[in-house]
DNA sequence: ACATAAAATGTAAGCGCTTACATTTATATC
DNA sequence: GATATAAATGTAAGCGCTTACATTTTATGT
């Protein structure tokens, strides 16, 4: 591999004069760059990366860390990142955290030490602590879907209140009153959110919250099971099912079937997240959309903004579901 | 941030031998060890994984090219790939080739511009010619899902044919003697393999093959929403539609659904893939097993053994598909 | 106790770039 | 044409490690 020292012998120039050209420096006279430019096609010079990084104190990678590489809700994500960094020539380096506070922890290190110049991360178990502590030391950071208010400039976040309210609101104009609800495990603030969206449309129509229709499960799909059956064989009925993501409205929707109810007829289902799944399954599902891959696109610009002083859209912080009417909810149940 | 030369003098010894210690060469005596050690926890000593590439000539980085970084299909194989990977502390680039020629070629420049060690390559658009020409560089790379006989040592792939034989195989042995097929794009290997093992079955049960019962689609959703209506259309009758994959399978069922087809009463669907999603797709549907993850991990121990030197388990090129039936396909149609 | 081999440690030259600073060359001003 | 100024180019010192080779220390055999 040819390096920069046998180009600039070649064209004839100094070694500074061939970074020059590299890095697109404008004191070189348009002579001496197509002499450069020249050598550099003629011997078929790459730029070691490496050395780059080494010499200019950045690394060009950027660590992207995200619970599951696999699962519905991530790919989006990811593929809105690395389609906005390879533009611009930056590279990610991803890890999976697996929800695991230990291994979240490993993998934000494990980034760091490979010199990445800034990080995006979604991370749930890890705590805020660590993360304000993480906030003062040199390598920057973004994070997606998780608020903490000492950082919130860098928190970028759906508004899950809102997201609640979007699907309750539905399921009660279609008439329905009694509503049971999944939701995720409530140590974590969206799962918080989304509920607290949810009682306020209740007590909008003047419903009143019925703690025995509440299951709290952890956002996978077997706890939409677990969490039917407790619901169904609670004392309280239901016409409406409302989850808090689409893997428990699936794990439900199973659950419910096995139980011989008809869908939707007999019991009208709603998700959360509009994962992209959620149009196969039958009936198609009705949720609510959390816009991932706008959100992974976003945190990218943060990055591309704050790290590598590019210009970049406007950046944005708080970003707004939206109701996505499929068939799961039935008008007028009796 | 503390440098190797910091802590050589803190411990009192020469850079060589701090970076033995690193490095865990055996000579270094017990005592001297522990003074490195020590000085490295007091100082908070981190090594700069740059400068050691540099040195080293090594970038402890392998490069993960696949079409897409959403989809079902991907997800369980970077899984795979970096859970095998982060074990030995390699770090995973990735890239999304998005299946044209042109992304492809540059995503893979890309990866080997950033002096990755190894490549993971899923490519499908790109040419032989130029992988057989790839592999006459210095970046080993291995392949998933392609055959090149020039290069079989390094192709990690599905046995297809069998796994079209044993759908087709599965689908007769349930009494269906007119089978529609939704290929994928015949120009691709897997396609061909999959629709050769199908025609084999077929041949078995003395059953001719059909032309007016084959649509040629693409492997995406649509096309098989539009093989689908084809078919339906045609002259021929089936009672059992085998699509090349799960999406395609997915966009089917939906077309049937919307001509009022009851299934799978009156329509039998089988995929391929066993894509996650086909658990919660209703009726759930039978396919035919893809063992991507596990490919994925293999991928990952050839680099480990190629390009690492590392001892792994024994590996192996061809994996086998699997039947797994669920309840798509019902049993002696009339 | 001495020679010899083996183990431990040190020295210093890179790895392939970037960049501050110095120097040379071109351009503008009068 | 001499001077001041700006533009272009060169020089050389790193960036933080690894590693071949040289040197010193320790262990071994007699």
């Amino acid at each position: 591999m040819a390096t920069i020292y046998e180009v600039s012998k070649l064209a004839g120039v100094s070694l500074a004069t061939v970074s020059r050209v590299m890095n697109n420096n404008t004191n070189v006279s348009d002579a001496t760059r197509k002499k450069v430019t020249v050598a550099m096609t003629q011997l078929g010079y790459r730029p070691n990366s490496i050395a780059q990084s080494l010499a200019s104190n950045c690394s060009n990678s950027v660590g992207l860390l995200v619970s599951e590489l696999q699962g519905p809700f991530y790919g989006p994500m990811m593929s809105g990142i690395e389609t906005a960094f390879r533009k611009q020539s930056k590279h990610v380096i991803i890890a999976a955290g697996h929800s695991d506070e230990e291994r979240e922890q490993q993998a934000i290190e494990f980034l760091i030490s490979r010199n990445c110049d800034g990080l995006i991360l979604h991370v749930e178990a890890i705590s805020d602590d660590y993360l304000i502590e993480l906030s003062k030391g040199k390598t920057p950071f973004v994070l997606i879907n998780r608020y903490i208010r000492e950082l919130a400039s860098r928190c970028i976040i759906l508004n899950n209140v809102k997201g609640g309210y979007l699907a309750a609101k539905h399921v009660l104009e279609q008439g329905h009153t009694n509503i049971a609800y999944i939701s995720g495990p409530l140590w974590k603030q969206d799962a918080q959110d989304r509920l607290a969206g949810h009682k306020q449309a209740l007590a909008e129509h003047n419903i009143s919250f019925n703690e025995q229709l509440l299951y709290q499960g952890d956002f996978m799909e077997d706890s939409g099971t677990a969490g039917f059956q407790h619901l169904y064989n609670g004392n309280s009925k239901f016409t409406a099912l409302i989850c808090a993501n689409d893997e428990m409205a699936t794990g439900a929707m199973a659950s419910a079937r096995e139980s011989s109810l008809i869908l939707p007829e007999q019991l009208s289902i709603m998700g959360y997240d509009n994962v992209f799944f959620t149009r196969h399954v039958y009936p198609p599902l009705s949720t609510v959309n959390y816009p991932i891959n706008e959100m992974g696109q976003m945190a990218a610009n943060w990055i591309l903004s704050e790290v590598y002083k590019k210009t970049t859209p406007a950046l944005q912080t708080l970003f707004e579901p939206e109701l996505v009417v499929r068939q799961s909810i039935i008008t007028n149940p009796q």
